[in-house]
Formats: structure tokens, C-alpha cells, sequence
DNA sequence: TAATTCATTGAATTTATATTCAATATTATA
DNA sequence: TATAATATTGAATATAAATTCAATGAATTA
């Protein structure tokens, strides 16, 4: 209601949505209050306003990023391909609809790659293993030939870096990407997908 | 000959190895010269006396790391998928003989996702790019139906994120590969070769 | 062995950046 | 409109980390 609050909120969206651009582009460390508060054009006492510390915008951050990369644990799904196959096309319909979306899975996985954390933070992170979780998925679908051979973890871990490379390029240089247009993805499911599977 | 000159060239060596480890793990900004005068067990104001600077430090090993992390450019293959095999075997052959590649495809990777860098580093990153490269040879390769279809530069990306997902993995998490075994690799080919073109 | 050069340390110094604060302007409320 | 509350700034202050430096110890060489 009151035209004052709605600006706060509208300012404190404002510099989460700069830092966040920021954070996954630079890094904690490298990311100086400063060049946030330029960014979001406020001076620098003015952060501290609306964000008790550096610290604390950024676990702000993580907590929202961690919902927005997590992977859906629940689905219907006739088998686990279509599992795999479902949330793909999901996640770069979502990473198309909103561009921050790249740049969460950037900070996440600067944060996997051991970036300086809190406490606070490393628990969030431990929470989310995409690959330990689809690990377990494929592992089970390999007894069905649903998936190829091998290391479970191996494979989990060669799609989700994948898909972990295809979304950081987004961020970085979405110009790789043209006009605008999402890649085509839905063959990254191959793989981990076992070719006597193949149904084309 | 003068025991003396050994020993220095040893302790710039004991420091370049702990500062590829540490670099590696938390990156530049967060990877106090303290962490690595300590992770050598020496004073701080000695590494001053081995190296001019933080920076030129690092320098000097993102310079050694581009080596080692640059793709062969020439090799002599059959048809372009042997040049993949080939190359897929040969680096993680290499990984498995020296323990640090894997930190120096963390640290190279990190500079690739856009971490701080003088202008002298830049130049270093610009001249290499994997993902370009080996689209080239995908794009050529398509000609002839050995790799699958779809966006080159795309394929390349994914094939290059696995690769380098599974060496950060090493990196960091080591444990994941039982044994110091290194991983089955071979299969990472397939992300980018034809199915038709499959001769199993 | 004496003199010289180099290695090493720990204590300054400098610098960069997060954080605090007093003063001022703006908006809301009585 | 007058008062109170909040937003904003720019200038301190605090802190951590890089870099310098003077002093000391160890190795080399004449």
C-alpha cells in the first residue's frame, strides 16, 4: 500500500538482481560492494541500508539460487528416461524465460567448485547433490537397459557437467547463443542413455 | 652444481605446487599469499623473495597451465573421431601420470568463467579455446556423417564441459574415483559422435 | 678463517575494501 | 503545516591482506 515500501522492496530487488549478475560473473571475492552499489546506482553506505553485510546478501542470494538449479525429486514419469528427458526441457524453458537463471547456476556452481562460504552457506550446498541424486536414478534404470554402461556417477556427472557448461556459457557469453533462442537440448540426454535404447 | 642454486629452484617449486593446489581449490582472490607461504612452510616475506608478486605468481602458472591444458593442434588420425579418441586418451592418461593437471584444468577454467585476470593473462586465455576449436572439427566432421547432428560450437561445448567437469571432479573430489583409479573415458565420445557412425 | 653474498624472519607500512556514522534530504503522518 | 520517521550520502573507521624493510643467520668463496 504505502508508495514507500513498495519502493524499498523495488530497491532491495534492484540490487539482488545486480549482484546477482555480478556474483556469478566475478565471484564473492572478487565482487566488491562497491561495484554492486555502481551498479545498481546507490552509493555504498546506502547497501548497508538494505543488506546487513556483504555476507548476508549473498547467502540471500544461495538460499534463492538453491530453489531455482534444484532438481525436481518428485515427477510422474512412465520411466526414467522420460524423467531425465522431463526435466531437461524444463530447465532450459525456465532459463529461457528468466535470463537470471544461468547466472544462478553459475553462483551454484562456483560454490560447488569450493568457493569461500559460510557455514550457513555449506549446508545449503550439501543439501543439493544433482549428482548423487541422478546417479542413483540412472543406477537403477541401468538394470532395465534404460541407461548405458558404467559408473553411475560417472555418467550423472558427465550430463550435469553438461548441462552445468551449456548454462554458464549463457551467462557468460549468451552471444555464442543467436538471437535470443535457447539451444536445442534434448539430446543431451544421450548421454547417459544407452544406445539399444534408441528409438529413432 | 651449487647446492645452493638447486635448493632455491626446489623451494620455488615446493611454492609454484602449493599455490596450483590452492588456486585450484579457492581460487585466485580468495588464496591469501599466507595460505601458500604456510601450505610451504615458510614466512611470508620470503615468497616475496621468490616471486616479485601475488600476481606474477600466478602468472607464471596460468602460463605453465595453458600448456598443459592446450588441446594438441596436430596429430596425425585417420578420421576426425580418432583424433577425439585419441586425444581423450592421452589427456587422462596424463592426468593419471601428474596429480596437478587436474588442479590446472580447475585453475584454467576458472579463468575461462571470467575470474580476474591482468591484461597479460587475458591474452594467455584468448589464445586457447578448446570449444572453438574442436567445433570446427565437428563442423567438418558432420560433412561426412561421423558426428552426430546439431549446433558444432554447441556439441564441443558439451563434449568440453564433460570433460572438464570430470577433471574438477578429480580435483576436488578425488575420492569419487576408487583406488586413484582414473575413470572409463572412453565413452565421452559419444556425446558428440553419430549413432550411425556407432561401429559396435 | 674472514669476508661476502644470499636466505629467512618478523615487524612495519601500504592499500583496498567492508562497515559505521553523523549530517541532510525526503516522505509520511498527525 | 509541523513533527516524526525513513532514505540517502559522503566522510570516517576498522580490518585484512599484500608488500617492504631492517636485522639476523647460513652458506659460499677468497
Amino acid at each position: 500500500m504505502a508508495t514507500r515500501d513498495e519502493q524499498k522492496e523495488q530497491r532491495r530487488e534492484l540490487i539482488i538482481d545486480k549482484a546477482i549478475e555480478l556474483f556469478a560473473k566475478k565471484g564473492y571475492a572478487e565482487t566488491k560492494i562497491g561495484d554492486i552499489a555502481q551498479a545498481a546506482d546507490m552509493s555504498v553506505g546506502l547497501m548497508f541500508h538494505y543488506f546487513e553485510s556483504k555476507e548476508k546478501l549473498f547467502e540471500e542470494i544461495v538460499q534463492y539460487g538453491a530453489k531455482a538449479t534444484d532438481t525436481p525429486r518428485e515427477m510422474n514419469f512412465e520411466n526414467p528416461l522420460d524423467y531425465f528427458e522431463g526435466f531437461l526441457k524444463a530447465l532450459f524453458q525456465y532459463a529461457r524465460e528468466y535470463p537470471r537463471v544461468p547466472y544462478l547456476f553459475m553462483i551454484m556452481g562456483r560454490l560447488g567448485r569450493g568457493e569461500g562460504v559460510t557455514p550457513h552457506i555449506k549446508e545449503i550446498i550439501n543439501g543439493m547433490n544433482q549428482v548423487e541424486q541422478s546417479a542413483e536414478v540412472i543406477a537403477a534404470g541401468q538394470e532395465y537397459g534404460y541407461f548405458r554402461e558404467g559408473d553411475p556417477r560417472l555418467l550423472s556427472l558427465a550430463f550435469w557437467s553438461s548441462v552445468q557448461g551449456i548454462m554458464e556459457r549463457l551467462a557468460v557469453s549468451p552471444e555464442m547463443f543467436s538471437s535470443g533462442r535457447m539451444p536445442e537440448t534434448e539430446w543431451i540426454i544421450d548421454i547417459i542413455r544407452g544406445r539399444k535404447n534408441d528409438q529413432s
